[in-house]
DNA sequence: CGGGCTCTTGAGAGCTCTCAAAATCGGTGG
DNA sequence: CCACCGATTTTGAGAGCTCTCAAGAGCCCG
């Protein structure tokens, strides 16, 4: 999963033929329905990329945090919104440029993707809330590297779309994993994962 | 979706490469945690990709029919088993030569690939029982072509663990809809589509 | 015709959601 | 620096949806 990391890199090829954008918070990196020609890839801060339901409820495919490369299947599909969760810089490139220059790396990302996705499936398929809010932790720390301290960008509510959950249950989960001794909530965006065992016997 | 057909007919410089093969339904296409260098292309029949749990629930991440290629993502990652849903012939690559024999085709069945991946994932995360099989239906609708009689290949447990619910609760939705008057149930395994716009109504 | 598997239907339990309200946090202006 | 305000987070109570457990019906195959 970190494997991102590498392309952090190797990315200077890229990198030439791209702009790079910075954004506030919240702020949309494209709007819905944007024709959608190109590539990005996350410098630093944390992404979103979010559909919303004809019912209101938000469904968050996915979180890009520094490294990432996104942008690949993006086209005449189906409308979905990029947006800045904190403030964060990106590189953007028209994608057949960036897939002629180095298609080999845009491949490698794709198929980090697409792990990344089927991952996601697999976790919102068959897992409890419980379950869930580990495997959430877990992604984080990873990305984290060795440290136990977490510094989550997101909300509740971003966290509880990215889940299927509520924000009433991702606070539940994690009140109980703090209760159970496996997480310290130090405040609500800062987190220490104390018992690092306990939520891989979580994650199956 | 239907884009897997269109790599039916460009497929021979691929077909050239690789061995035809035909599985029984039930039988493994490859074991887990096989090497895994290589591609594969249904010609005919039913695939399905499934995990097993620690708790023993299983996890269905795709069913394959006829055109579609995968394995693209396959590696040192997750164990997942690959078995025949119905009797099928597949065609087997060796995954590097395929892979410079025409790069583009395998990039386009990856985008495909990714795509379906976060589709499902967003099934998975926000839709109710009734609207996972109304998706469910559409989906094989789609695959079948303009007619409105599907011919199910796979079980109710099958279709269960697909959607992430019970095999009580598939049928309990599936009665519903017949109920409802939006399909027939000829026999457990073949499904008239009454009304296709109700189905689409039920898919956000 | 019998056996086993799949499918269907019912009843009750459990988990998560919904609705509601209190507590905490972060930023703004006095 | 402090008080205030809105947004976010947390906690509680009850409802609803899906799961679990159970039994009957239907189907395929020997």
């Amino acid at each position: 999963m970190n494997q991102a990391a590498a392309f952090a890199r190797p990315a200077s090829a890229l990198r030439a033929l791209g702009t790079v954008r910075h954004f506030a918070p919240e702020q949309a990196l494209f709007r819905e329905g944007d024709p959608a020609g190109h590539l990005m890839q996350i410098l630093s801060g944390v992404v979103r990329s979010a559909f919303l339901r004809r019912d209101g409820r938000r469904y968050i495919e996915a979180f890009y945090a520094s490294g990432d490369i996104f942008g690949m299947e993006s086209g005449p599909h189906q409308a979905r919104g990029v947006e800045a969760v904190c403030a964060c810089s990106v590189v953007i490139y028209p994608r057949h440029g960036a897939e002629a220059a180095s298609s080999q790396q845009v491949f490698a990302a794709m198929i980090l993707g697409l792990r990344q996705a089927q991952d996601h499936a697999r976790l919102l398929g068959r897992a409890s809330a419980i379950e869930k809010t580990a495997a959430f932790l877990l992604e984080w720390s990873n990305r984290a590297g060795h440290g136990t301290l977490l510094t989550l960008a997101m909300t509740r509510a971003d966290i509880a779309d990215y889940l299927g959950l509520t924000v009433e249950t991702v606070c539940r989960c994690l009140a109980q994993l703090s209760r159970d001794g496996v997480i310290d909530i130090l405040s609500a965006r800062c987190i220490r994962v104390v018992d690092l065992a306990a939520l891989l016997a979580l994650t199956s």
